[in-house]
DNA sequence: CGCCTGTTTGATCCCCATCAAAAATAGTGG
DNA sequence: CCACTATTTTTGATGGGGATCAAACAGGCG
């Protein structure tokens, strides 16, 4: 378990195991505001989640989470950055398994697992919010609201994964990219000027083609059939959108 | 929501909506025993547990257990004989996303969700067990073995998903196929002599292509191509497994 | 600048989808 | 039980989308 508690920490000021009294700033200021566990619980189940949670990081580009083989211990809700899981293909491979964005929460994965079955990485400057499993499974016993709460999201989980891969298998290049396009919408957009707008993208255009099921060059002249069809602009390390209706309308992503 | 108590039942005799002392009879009989979340709790939570839960069926082949869109409301474990879960693709063609036999836990997919996502049908004569979801989640709060038992079995589902799905994709139509025959070993053999065995299938070829997403064509090449290579032989509604080591051995199911 | 990784482009190939039709099986009613 | 139809499964021929192989190109970083 990888995990850095220093270095230039203006914004969340992440504390020490010592601290129990973890200010609310955490929670007013986390980018996971809206889609957090913690949403809807009254002041005082409040305190008792507060008083589970740790954040942790910033982790840099490219640093672990969590390990695969690592004791499975904790979720973890991504405050700020974004996160890829990948594992092992049976070919020796990496494959990534998904993407984690603000408000997400990683190691669903592996509940009931004794150790996590993925490799968790930042692909950008990273801050998240350590829930310890035992504790919230102990507070959701306490708090029906948050044990209803965790088990819609794994319920969503379930569904979000069989509608993305299951239904993808049967779509092109082209309709998986721009699945995943619309996803990227919903969840990083900036700049969104009524039909046109553009993303960062934290990922590598390998890690991309491997989420979709691609090879790279296959992705590579997707994104270029798509730039040609003036949908898109194709860069390194960014996305522009000069047609989002395009992309929104495609039947069923 | 499709439900049917009469005809024959001799087995586990269902009970009526006003019989409120369920006999452990359903349990000791149960098809499920040894993968049903009562497991492991103790005399009394098995108690909690038998009091919201009652048997349904025997449904028909073909019978919806529940359908698109009818109200959440259950969980269903099935006692005896299989179900499959199916959605209509955007191309408007069904498409299966999973089979479920006995002890196998029908509708986690649609937690959290107002409705269902799916048509749940059986493939045989088949009793399920009935779960009303919230009646389940109030009972997790008072029984923190049951609450655990449930998030391990989510977590489970999550991974089986991503190992046999998003792995899937980078496999050929044989390893695919392979994988299905190796998960029906673990779970439905029949006379199983050391090296060979055979299963009954319970559910159509198309249905399997489907799930593996292939053709049907596909699939009865694949098959053919098998048999012809002496692993199995290839029959109608059953599959005999004339060397299993070779299915169980191929690297990574 | 030179090395390493990531991305793009080009040429070719192969697996599976697709189209078409025969064969086997299940279902129906007399 | 059998003739007849509908559905499922198999077999055959063909084509296409993406994988694969190979190499040029671009970027990041020492």
């Amino acid at each position: 378990m990888t995990s850095e508690i220093d270095e230039e920490n203006q914004v969340l000021s992440p504390q020490g195991e010592s601290s129990e009294d973890q200010s609310e700033q955490d929670c007013s200021e986390c980018g996971a505001k809206g889609r957090c566990l913690r949403e809807g619980l009254g002041e005082e189940q409040m305190q008792g989640l507060r008083k589970i949670t740790r954040t942790l990081g910033p982790f840099k580009p490219g640093e672990n989470i969590f390990r695969v083989e690592d004791k499975f211990k904790s979720l973890f809700v991504i405050q700020s950055g974004a996160v890829k899981i990948e594992t092992a293909s049976f070919e020796g491979t990496k494959l990534v398994d998904g993407f984690f964005f603000r408000g997400d929460l990683v190691g669903l994965e592996s509940i009931g697992a004794h150790q996590y079955g993925h490799d968790a990485i930042a692909l950008e400057r990273t801050l998240v919010c350590e829930l310890p499993f035992d504790h919230l499974e102990s507070l959701c016993s306490f708090v029906p609201r948050l044990q209803r709460k965790l088990m819609i999201i794994l319920g969503q989980k379930i569904r979000y994964t069989n509608d993305t891969i299951v239904h993808g298998r049967y779509m092109s290049a082209e309709k998986r990219l721009l699945s995943f396009l619309q996803m990227l919408c919903e969840k990083k957009i900036i700049e969104k000027s009524d039909n046109t707008g553009s993303v960062q993208l934290p990922m590598s255009k390998g890690d991309i083609a491997s989420y979709l099921g691609l090879r790279p060059e296959s992705l590579s002249r997707t994104l270029t059939k798509l730039q040609n069809d003036g949908i898109i602009r194709n860069q390194t390390k960014k996305i522009e959108f000069l047609d989002i209706k395009a992309i929104l309308q495609q039947v069923c992503g």
